[in-house]
DNA sequence: GACAGCTTACCAAGCAGTAAGTAGAGTCGG
DNA sequence: CCGACTCTACTTACTGCTTGGTAAGCTGTC
């Protein structure tokens, strides 16, 4: 019916990317497989061809963004405390732009009791990656001297992970707690530039091939 | 605290009751008529008899947590800001002691975009209202002298809501996380006790239904 | 007899999920 | 080079269940 400007055979990884979206904008129980079908302009049963249950779908996002977020955090392997805190909020401001999503970790805790277990497990998997990813970006600015703030490097990590998640939440309400929140991380940390910055480098996360 | 338990009389009051729990730990989309009226023991259509419509359901339990939220910060008029920051945490504990619960702003946030308008105008409200009180807690306690932190007390107050409305959230997947932050965030005002407080034990995930 | 506070009995729409059929491309024996 | 077979990637058509929501009737109280 519909004549295929896209070459065949990428449905699979088309149905995933507009349930992402789906997922970070709307949440898992927010959105149905119509929702999907008919963004794609397919039927409703080739969702389920590609993922026979909702669940199966939820897992291989969660996996699929696991194995992004890993690939993201290696390529900054060489890179010092400071420019990590940059990608990292960067990052979190990729999803603002993009239809003020939120971060995966922010849907996935949020609504977590209604989630199969499945679900959980992977969700719980990704949500500790991300939180040692923070505490080692804390922890590496401390070793090297950058950074400078009380407490440990543990607790410190779990400010600046809390205050994102939650910060990129009520960035739907608040349009300016998100620049504020930065910034007050880095003031926080010791590093607080001048001015708020406004022009960072594009470090997002890579697709996935 | 409810002064009544009488049986009959009050259903409407039960009925917001039982829907708060189901909002703060399901999330608006998570729960249904039906779950109410099944918990409470009446027909569906007793609900809609009380709430016509599921948005005046959401746009009541909002307007009565304001109500509530006003009573709580109100009663709070002659506390120095310490007292007032451990009330805030006190707030969070509680939700997380009941079933893991959120905070409404957290919940009303992160399902945003999939709300009502009248919900979202409500919610904006709500969530304005606890960031203000957040920055006041700030600003008073750096104004008395009792808090020692860099930067504004608009930003640091967002840092603090942000933080706690994120903590709890990642306290369903990491209970140590929720202490650890509120101990972190008074480091970070200056007025960190000797011993990180272990006020609540790890309960074994439940699975709910 | 008026009214609040329900119940009984529905409804249409939307949900995840399934079974069966089919178009097209690739494979393979003869 | 052809027909038969096979596999992938769907579509068509459907199921059973849940959802928010409604209309009408019943019952106890003032």
């Amino acid at each position: 019916m519909a004549p295929d400007t896209d070459p065949r055979g990428d449905t699979r990884k088309r149905i995933l990317d507009i349930a992402e979206t789906l997922l970070l904008t709307r949440g898992f129980n927010g959105f149905s497989y119509q929702a999907i079908s008919g963004e794609l302009g397919v039927k409703n049963a080739a969702i389920h061809y590609h993922f026979p249950h909702k669940t199966d779908l939820g897992i291989e996002l969660i996996q699929r963004y696991r194995r992004r977020f890993r690939r993201f955090t290696e390529a900054q392997a060489d890179l010092d405390a400071a420019s990590r805190l940059d990608a990292y909020f960067e990052l979190t401001d990729s999803y603002y732009r993009r239809h003020r999503q939120v971060c995966p970790s922010g849907i996935l805790s949020t609504e977590f009791h209604t989630l199969p277990c499945a679900m959980q497990d992977e969700a719980a998997l990704f949500i500790e990656e991300m939180r040692a990813w923070s505490v080692a970006i804390a922890r590496q600015g401390r070793d090297g001297g950058v950074f400078h703030y009380a407490g440990s490097a543990e607790a410190m990590g779990a400010v600046m992970f809390s205050a994102l998640q939650g910060g990129l939440q009520l960035a739907r309400v608040d349009a300016e707690l998100l620049g504020t929140l930065k910034y007050q991380l880095k003031t926080l940390l010791g590093i607080a530039p001048a001015l708020p910055e406004r022009g960072q480098q594009a470090l997002s996360l890579p697709v996935e091939g």
